[in-house]
DNA sequence: TATGAATTTGACCAAATGGTCAAATGCCGT
DNA sequence: ACGGCATTTGACCATTTGGTCAAATTCATA
């Protein structure tokens, strides 16, 4: 009875397996220093069967993609509530720093990615987030205009939290071994986000 | 006579070709991605030139590195003339964009080497780094104990600076994509530069 | 211009890499 | 229990990779 449920579930856990360990392998040798024997042995399978349920590195590659982006999209859209500059910048500030804490390889493989001339990502980005940053502008425009915030020019600000908030995910490394060589404790990272967003929304002069 | 100062010119200007192909490389490809074979052709030497000049694709990788270590303890030098905090981060911030802006290359071959965990550059982030950042942290505090910023933790501060400032070269694809697919012209990345100075000093409340 | 050192390079090599394949094994509904 | 589909894997292959080497060429200087 809960086979059927169950129907596919083989095909399910390996691929599971096999993406989260390519989005380790990716993250951390990037795309052309990652072997499909890497991804395979620490996903636990063959290489033969990796190659199995994903026909090549680069299908693979595309897979993990995938899911970096659909998270990214995920925390853009709590942009959305915005009315208060203040408030809005507080939440998507908040949901960036949170992605970044809890998908840090997808953040590498996007900033790898894109260091590479963004071969797979391309039309993403002059499509999909160019259009999320232009109507995403307006918002801010308005802000401008109603004396909410002090002029700024809205991608600036845009590449500053993504950069900033990026960086966490990033830089992990180089930030623990500033640190006592010691990852960001959950208390130090909200300490960090608050700074973030604090620093941001004064710095916009938000009312 | 002048043979004298050109002692040696013919190895020095090999190296130079292929540190500067060898740099390209890197930063496109990352560590693992990049074959001693597309530096050679890069730098029009054979491969087996370019090992005679760089006995491993490691050696040369380090001596890269070397150099993108140089340009930025220079770049951090330009800290120390601080007393007015609103002068010495507008210094600070304006030599690290025009860092990212003269060296992209450099900022991104870093950006990876952390990514992959700074196998090369660790001590450096654990020792010299580590000291830069906890000095400059005493000045920060000051400026706050004697109320010129709202108080921060330097750290988080310097990440942020960081971040922002090497996004403008390590995502510089992304951002050409958000503006017409054209990189910054001089005026856009002035006005950028502006924009962040402006955002950090207000958002610490600088007086 | 002769000579020894520096430079250049084609040919070569062992290891690693992405990918294939056929045979073996496991699993499901009938 | 059986037939068929999904899964698994060891053996294999062509290409690429980092690196070597000895022979050839260029260069500086006495």
């Amino acid at each position: 009875m809960n086979k059927a449920i169950l129907k596919g579930a083989v095909r399910a856990t390996n691929e599971r397996a096999i993406l989260a360990a390519a989005e380790e392998v990716f993250a951390e040798a990037g795309y052309g220093g990652a072997t499909t024997a890497a991804i395979a042995a620490r996903a636990g399978v063959a290489k033969a069967n990796l190659h199995y349920y994903f026909a090549t590195k680069d299908t693979l590659y595309r897979a993990v993609i995938e899911q970096v982006l659909t998270a990214w999209l995920d925390a853009a859209a709590s942009f959305d509530i915005a009315d208060n500059p203040a408030e809005a910048l507080a939440l998507y500030i908040g949901a960036k720093m949170d992605l970044a804490r809890t998908m840090p390889l997808g953040s590498r493989i996007w900033a790898s990615e894109i260091m590479r001339g963004a071969p797979v990502i391309q039309d993403f980005l002059e499509t999909t987030l160019a259009q999320w940053i232009e109507s995403r502008g307006k918002v801010i425009r308005r802000w401008i205009a109603d004396g909410k915030i002090r002029p700024v020019e809205p991608k600036y600000l845009f590449y500053m939290i993504w950069a900033t908030t990026q960086h966490y995910a990033n830089a992990a490394h180089e930030i623990a071994a500033l640190e006592n060589r010691q990852p960001l404790d959950d208390d130090k990272f909200e300490a960090a986000k608050n700074q973030v967003i604090e620093t941001i929304v004064l710095g916009l002069g938000a009312k």
